[in-house]
DNA sequence: ATGAAAGCGCTAACAC
DNA sequence: GTGTTAGCGCTTTCAT
């Protein structure tokens, strides 16, 4: 039976062109603003400035050029338009994993923003998030003259390092995704390091000591933030010593784990840290992914969740409601930062029309939500209250 | 602790700009066509014909203009190109989904054969998948001046119904994803049928005779297909009456539930199921994210997984490998299915070109593959091996 | 092999 | 209010 499984292509000629494509392509060539000014009895000006709703035309004109433009159904080339204003009303957007459910929800929300104010986004995928080539996705995007541009490729390692050397003379305005303020430049992200305190202090809460840590690939921004965090919280609450010195307190090395975001290294991260502390009680672990892997290996050795292991994950995926025991996480609002980055960048557009100078670049963060199921919750009942307040 | 989890937005104005934007974005305004052929020595054409790569160019020439548009880093407009030349090298692409699996993986196939063909996409998303409000979607893309539409948006209800109308009067190519064969267009699909072959024939082949279907919204493609393929399936292994009337099988419909697609469907889907048919062995679910749901209510139930009920899904998200137990699936080449229909579509630009009825639309259907877990296996030395090989 | 001129479809600047 | 003129930056004839 599993022969039958192959991943080859079938191809098929399909009929033949009932109508197919209008053949006189050449005659029925688009619309210009010339045929519409023509049809109207005005100038081609006149059209133009009701096209973009200019006042200093007669109501009445007006009326009659809105009525040919739907009568031609004309549509304006923004291809001309953006070469004579020097405006091209689309973005380019430069983004890493959108296979990912993070990723392509911020996607959405640029997208959405950028619809409803006027833009098109032109979508780039950056192949390694590392990779520092980064000029060609520059030039490509400022050769098709967008306004401006979203930076939404995780910072990782020092991928950032291209900004310092180039951003000053970058034509056009930009906001940048996931990544620690810089002065000078605009940032929407989401507050990672609350949203580990969020995880961690709701761990403590439950009266949890000895909690674990299995974090992302630190060369992550967002990895190390939630890090963080988790070692704010666990320090503030005296449960690992802060590098101070108390001798009576657990080292933190003991127990942190780094994962690689994949569920893979949760489940041999959770290994690791039950070799090193058999005591581990919880895990706030870095991603959902990795969170999903920590469960099944802990299934696997006999521990019930959250009886003897408590976990609370990051992201919230859509999934995570129906992992079982149902997985306490954090929710970011990705969608937002998506939008807002759109918001902001117009902004940025509107001002810097005038003077780039003026632009007055802003750090936007935006706040993460626990979320709390059973996966982290020793009695159920309180679990189920505490998630329908 | 949980009112420290509000959504609401932090702002800080960030610290005074270092540098800042360019100040003199006027005076450095892009360097043209024109500046370069000054730099050379060249007249404007020639640079054009170098640009191009034009054969009509001396060796020499050719260096020293190549020099001089690297010296000044020149980058052509893109604007003033497509607006000459009529072509835009940017692919209209209208998805819908994009944070979900599917979608998403297509929409980096699609972004990443464009690439590498030259072209740039400009991503819009459908708010409604079932929305017939097309034709704003068409007439901005045509305005921005595309060279050809990929229509990403999965075949709902009758959304395809504009195609018939507007179709033929479209002045560029267009390919569609997720639907059926049609005469006259170009469609890139996965042939779902065949995947839900693949999952029943499979729960047949272990021996199980009492098997359910869990499928999606019946008024998409993709879910009508699955669940084709499940009944004939079945009917051709003698399991369900066929509609003949053979009164000692089972009826199908004692054995169909309809879903969502989402998880709180599964789960729902299962209650239903067991109720009407207790002996229920095994369940092809339409998609990984409703098997999530039947799996997390069977353990509920205390059905033990696969011992009492085997689960086979579709889609093979990245958490399937990670479910308990792992969860058998069909796995769907999208990222080909988006590569494949921008080379079909850059296929199409170019011979439509000359002569947009000489076209000849393809249909193209990819394989999927089944993916074996333990979830549809009894014995799992079994399922490893199978699973390996 | 190279250049001059015209034009792609629109808008900005200036008439009237 | 409306029309005229001149580009935006490139490619396409057509000369040479």
């Amino acid at each position: 039976m599993l022969t039958l499984t192959g991943a080859l292509t079938g191809l098929w000629a399909a009929r033949p062109i009932r109508k197919g494509y209008n053949r006189q392509v050449n005659s029925r060539k688009r619309i210009t603003i010339k045929q519409v000014a023509k049809e109207a009895g005005v100038s081609t000006q006149t059209v133009s400035r009701v096209l973009n709703d200019r006042p200093d035309v007669a109501q009445e004109t007006r009326r009659r050029v809105r009525e040919v433009i739907k009568r031609l159904d004309y549509q304006p080339s923004q291809a001309a338009r953006s070469l004579s204003r020097g405006l091209s009303y689309s973005l380019g957007v430069v983004a890493y994993g959108i296979e990912f459910f993070g990723p392509s929800r911020a996607l959405s929300g640029i997208e959405r923003q950028a619809a409803e104010l006027g833009y098109s986004p032109l979508l780039y995928l950056a192949r390694e998030p590392a990779s520092n080539d980064v000029a060609r996705f520059i030039d490509d995007l400022l050769s098709r003259n967008v306004d401006g541009i979203i930076w939404a490729v995780p910072e990782i390692d020092d991928n950032r390092g291209w900004i310092e050397a180039q951003f000053d003379s970058l034509p056009v305005p930009a906001v940048f995704h996931s990544m620690g303020p810089r002065p000078g430049l605009s940032t929407i992200c989401v507050d990672n390091y609350l949203g580990g305190r969020l995880a961690t202090q709701h761990l403590i809460d439950q009266g949890y000591c000895h909690i674990g840590l299995i974090t992302g690939p630190m060369d992550w921004w967002e990895a190390r933030e939630r890090a963080r965090g988790w070692r704010d919280a666990m320090t503030e609450a005296g449960l690992i010593e802060s590098g101070l010195g108390q001798a009576n307190l657990p080292p933190q090395q003991d127990f942190i784990v780094y994962g690689s975001w994949e569920a893979a290294s949760g489940e041999e991260g959770l290994n690791q840290l039950l070799d090193r502390r058999p005591d581990v009680e919880a895990i706030f672990v870095g991603n959902d992914q990795m969170a999903l892997g920590v469960m099944q290996t802990a299934r696997r050795r006999g521990l019930h969740i959250p009886q003897d292991l408590a976990i609370v994950g990051f992201d919230d995926i859509p999934e995570a409601a129906y992992f079982w025991p149902p997985l306490t996480t954090v929710s970011q609002p990705l969608f937002d930062v998506g939008r807002t980055s759109v918001a902001e960048l117009t902004r940025m557009i509107k001002v810097g029309r005038r003077d780039m100078s003026a632009i007055e670049p802003q750090t936007i963060m935006l706040q993460p939500k626990l979320i709390i199921r059973e996966s982290s919750v020793r009695d159920k009942a309180a679990a189920v209250q505490v998630a329908g307040s």
